[in-house]
RNA sequence: GCCCGGGUGGCGGAACUGGUAGACGCAAGGGACUUAAAAUCCCUCAGCUCAUAGUGGCUGUACGAGUUCAAUUCUCGUCCUGGGCACCA
């Protein structure tokens, strides 16, 4: 034979074949059932990496696969194309951030389109033009005019490096998430969008998404922080009987055991209180101290819980009695209203507390078997009990005091029951260039006035300067920050100079993908009624709560504007894992590329320093550990379909894979055997035509390739359509290939006359099943089988039901729940035929030995145990 | 600290509902073809063990118990490991 595989010649004759006759295009169909499958969009960094492959080779798969099982598939492909690397990149390479984003977009479709995933670039737009903004800034417009986005004064986390306000998502343990600068804090006046406002319908709708992993729902959970409870006001001890403070707890059945106030020292009342008293220098003092340390601070962390008395005292609401007001570095001022009731005896911060500055303890809740003495205590008593002290209450469970002392809480006037949230309002306002303009402008004498929805969209300038000043380029582009009021058309006037997150952009992209061209709105409506809500999502575990929450969000934002009729974006979610690969540490020099590594005989060598070389842990690709795989380079050497085929068949998608060069080579040579079992047989089946009929017609190794096809129609499509586990959908092909060659080198089965047409159906059958996993040498070998129309809208085979049950069983024969022999058997006979059968079995009767049987255990098909 | 995962040969990973552990691939070793190499093909491949070399015996899915005729799978405890949250009142 002399045809030999070259991938490349293959891949480019079939990309280009694709484009000409647009296979990929989705239009919408009503006749059609559709399938609309979304990969994450990636950000224009310059390169494709081989974690965006994987990624996107698991969506193909999918997205290949649904088009062959009739569906109408929608898989659109675009940019998240603003954010800080292209003003950094600006800075450094003095080019404009557009210029840069736009030339890394060109090279990354050349990439993407090189490895031929199955997208319909017709819908491909970038984040950055002003046709995608545009609508952005409308329907912040509509959100304002809403009451959803609104400004308040707050302390943001502020990154000196890249000069901007992070959310909370993107502080990761005290550190940029982008530059892991440390995070300080900063008094600013900024945009933000009540996401709070849906904490409750964002916590129950996750469990109304069962198509989701388990794992993101619930750290979505976890991050909106639900917690049930009570508000209770302490009124100040200044016979004024005005001032209060209120707290929120979850644990209001103790009440009567709260001693002390903890304010948080950013608390508006800890420097009124303490004000003209001699208390107020140290109070100040240890204010400043606190602040300086900011809570997402690493140093933070392991501070002493410590705090300050104001000099001031509250009234227990139920016990009339005085309460020290402290104010303490654990009492966060984002959290609830800032304040604390401290109930020591109960809980353990609280104790320690109580404890360091000698502050009373007053037990309220009895466990049933030891009696808890607050002289004594070691510790906080957490769990349930009796209350004592605690008045009318008293001899009630605590567990179910909580609702009477809510409902006392309510009557008295002192309180209420309330539920808090840990998540916070979604603050928007970034002071970048890179981003969408926040569409607002401030007047002198009319305030905040929203931008008319005709004079969109507000376009980002290009003549700006971008790195010469401090703080954001915008606020020195006097051209656009410069303008008339819309209300009074005053010239006293000027724009909003922040813009708007990136996960703005990326919360909503895949409605518009629906409607990409749309020009009249958003979203054209019916495109998106036929294309939403997203069937299959993909993307990395890293965006669980950040980008996907927002989506939610966004979607009922969008929904309750009457824009789409669907509220949960995404019906089903993927996590895939990350790409991982060795690393190679020297002492000396740090990480090290693999060419830097010398091999000798017992240890490994530095090529720059000659000293030991330790193989460090498989860790996550990164340039800086220098162990990164480039996908280029890779495809030109064994191609694409290699390339897809290892980073599906090396790990299920939801692990993590760990790269290795032979088992790309394992890749390749198992597409040579493909390539090869379809030329070496194809004159025996050109001319046939495929055997579908029942198996019993046939007999031998005749049979045995043609159930073993059906067997394997039926596992691959059980694990793409039910498991994604593209790994054991591949082992299987590779099983029947492995059948194949064994045909092949069988003489006695050449002579069977049903030979041609069974081979030409399991080979058929083989490249079918494999196309949408490598799809060109599958759109060739199609072709060299004698399909003209291609593959890609090929019919997924079925299997015949009468082939996948077995000639022959194999029954296990255990004695005491060890396999003491094996038979063959004919499949679904009788239990009682079983037992007899390997009872009379000679190993059996060794192992049995005369004693008495017990009991016999059949398991059709599949083994007999006897019991003695 | 709290909440989730995960731990299977030299390696990546299979085993779907408790029912024959190690599919498939990689690496390694041996062999065939070849002047040679590459490519290809075949065989062996969890460990220990045996006067019987066999469809032999024993052990084995992090460790220790338990439930069961039967446990990688279920329960409890321990260790290790990855991730999320982290003074959340």
């Amino acid at each position: 034979m002399d045809i030999k595989y070259n991938p490349e010649a293959i891949e480019l004759k079939w990309q280009k074949y694709w484009e000409k006759n647009k296979t990929f295009k989705a239009e919408k169909d009503t006749n059609k059932k559709k399938y609309y499958l979304l990969e994450m969009f990636p950000y224009p960094s310059g390169k494709i990496h081989i974690g965006h492959i994987r990624n996107y080779a698991i969506g193909d798969v999918v997205a290949r696969y649904k088009r062959m099982r009739g569906y109408n598939v929608m898989h659109p492909m675009g940019w998240d194309a603003f954010g800080m690397p292209a003003e950094n990149a600006a800075i450094e390479n003095n080019t404009h951030p557009a210029k840069w984003t736009y030339s890394n977009i060109e090279a990354m479709r050349s990439q993407l389109k090189r490895v031929g995933f199955s997208y319909d670039w017709n819908r491909e737009f970038a984040t950055c033009s002003p046709a995608y903004y545009k609508w952005e800034q409308l329907l912040f417009l509509k959100m304002f005019k809403a009451k959803m986005a609104y400004r308040k004064e707050s302390y943001v986390n502020w990154c000196q490096k890249c000069q901007t306000v992070l959310a909370n998502e993107q502080v990761e343990s005290g550190a940029c998430w982008r530059c892991k600068e440390i995070v300080s804090q900063k008094k600013l006046n900024q945009w933000f969008f009540s996401i709070t406002d849906y904490a409750d319908e964002l916590l129950d709708c996750c469990d109304k998404l069962p198509g989701w992993p388990p794992k993101v729902t619930l750290m979505q959970k976890n991050w909106i922080g639900k917690s049930i409870g009570a508000s209770i006001k302490f009124f100040l001890e200044d016979n004024t009987k005005q001032n209060y403070i209120e707290v929120f707890t979850t644990r209001q059945d103790t009440v009567f055991g709260a001693t002390f106030m903890c304010l948080a020292p950013e608390h508006p009342l800890v420097e009124k209180l303490s004000q003209g008293t001699e208390r107020q220098k140290a109070v100040k003092e240890f204010v400043e101290k606190t602040i300086k340390l900011n809570r997402t601070d690493k140093e933070f962390e392991k501070q002493e819980k410590e705090g300050v008395f104001t000099g001031k005292y509250c009234i227990n609401p139920f016990t009339q009695k005085k309460m020290p007001i402290y104010t303490a570095n654990f009492a966060l001022m984002e959290y609830g209203t800032g304040a604390v009731m401290s109930v020591p005896a109960h809980d353990q911060r609280d104790f320690d507390f109580a404890k360091k500055y000698n502050l009373e303890i007053i037990v309220v809740i009895q466990p049933q078997d030891e009696k808890l003495n607050p002289l004594t205590m070691t510790q906080a008593y957490t769990d349930e009990g009796i209350l004592i002290n605690s008045g009318e209450f008293n001899g009630i469970k605590n567990t179910d005091a909580m609702e009477a002392i809510a409902d006392k809480l309510k009557k008295d006037g002192s309180g209420d029951k309330k539920v808090n949230f840990r998540l916070r309002d979604w603050g928007i306002s970034r002071q970048r260039y890179w981003g969408a303009p926040i569409p607002i402008i401030y007047c002198k004498k009319c305030g905040i006035v929203p931008v008319p929805e005709k004079d969109l969209p507000v376009l980002l300038p290009e003549d700006i300067e971008i790195g010469k000043k401090e703080g954001s380029p915008l606020q020195s582009a006097a051209n656009f920050k410069k303008t008339k009021c819309p209300q009074c058309k005053s010239e006293d006037a000027c724009r909003e100079t922040d813009t708007m997150d990136t996960f703005v952009e990326s919360s909503w992209y895949f409605e518009r993908y629906c409607s990409p061209n749309y020009q009249k709105s958003i979203i054209e409506k019916e495109e998106n009624n036929y294309w939403m809500p997203v069937d299959q999502y993909i993307g990395g575990v890293e965006h669980a709560v950040l980008h996907l929450l927002y989506s939610r969000y966004f979607t009922r934002v969008l929904n309750k504007f009457g824009f789409v009729n669907h509220k949960e974006p995404f019906t089903n979610l993927l996590t895939q894992g990350m790409v991982c690969k060795e690393t190679h540490k020297c002492a000396k020099c740090g990480f090290l590329f693999p060419e830097q590594v010398k091999p000798e005989k017992q240890n490994k060598k530095c090529a720059i320093c000659g000293g030991e070389v330790k193989t460090g842990r498989v860790e996550k690709m990164s340039k800086s550990k220098k162990n990164v795989i480039e996908p280029s380079e890779l495809i030109s050497e064994y191609g694409a379909d290699t390339t897809r085929l290892f980073c599906l068949f090396a790990a299920p998608p939801e692990r993590d894979l760990e790269w290795s060069k032979t088992g790309v080579e394992g890749s390749f040579r198992f597409i040579n055997r493909v390539f090869r079992i379809v030329y070496t047989n194809i004159n025996t089946i050109a001319s046939a035509s495929p055997y579908t009929d029942t198996p019993d017609k046939l007999s031998g190794e005749i049979k045995k390739l043609y159930k073993k096809t059906h067997v394997t129609i039926a596992r691959v499509t059980n694990d793409i359509e039910n498991r994604f586990h593209f790994n054991t959908a591949i082992s299987a092909v590779m099983e029947l290939i492995n059948e194949l060659y064994l045909i092949d080198d069988n003489t006695n089965t050449k002579k069977d006359p049903n030979l041609p047409k069974v081979l030409k159906f399991a080979i058929q059958t083989a490249i079918l099943l494999l196309s949408p996993i490598v799809p060109h040498v599958c759109e060739e070998l199609w072709l060299v089988l004698g399909h003209k129309n291609g593959i890609t809208n090929a019919q997924w085979p079925e299997y015949r039901k009468d082939a996948l049950t077995k000639d022959q069983v194999e029954i296990a024969a255990q004695v005491n729940g060890k396999i003491r022999s094996k038979f063959l058997s004919e499949p679904d006979i009788e239990d009682e035929k079983l037992k007899e059968i390997a009872l009379s079995d000679e190993r059996v009767l060794k192992f049995i030995n005369n004693k008495p049987i017990k009991k016999i255990i059949v398991v059709k098909n599949k083994l007999v145990n006897i019991v003695i």
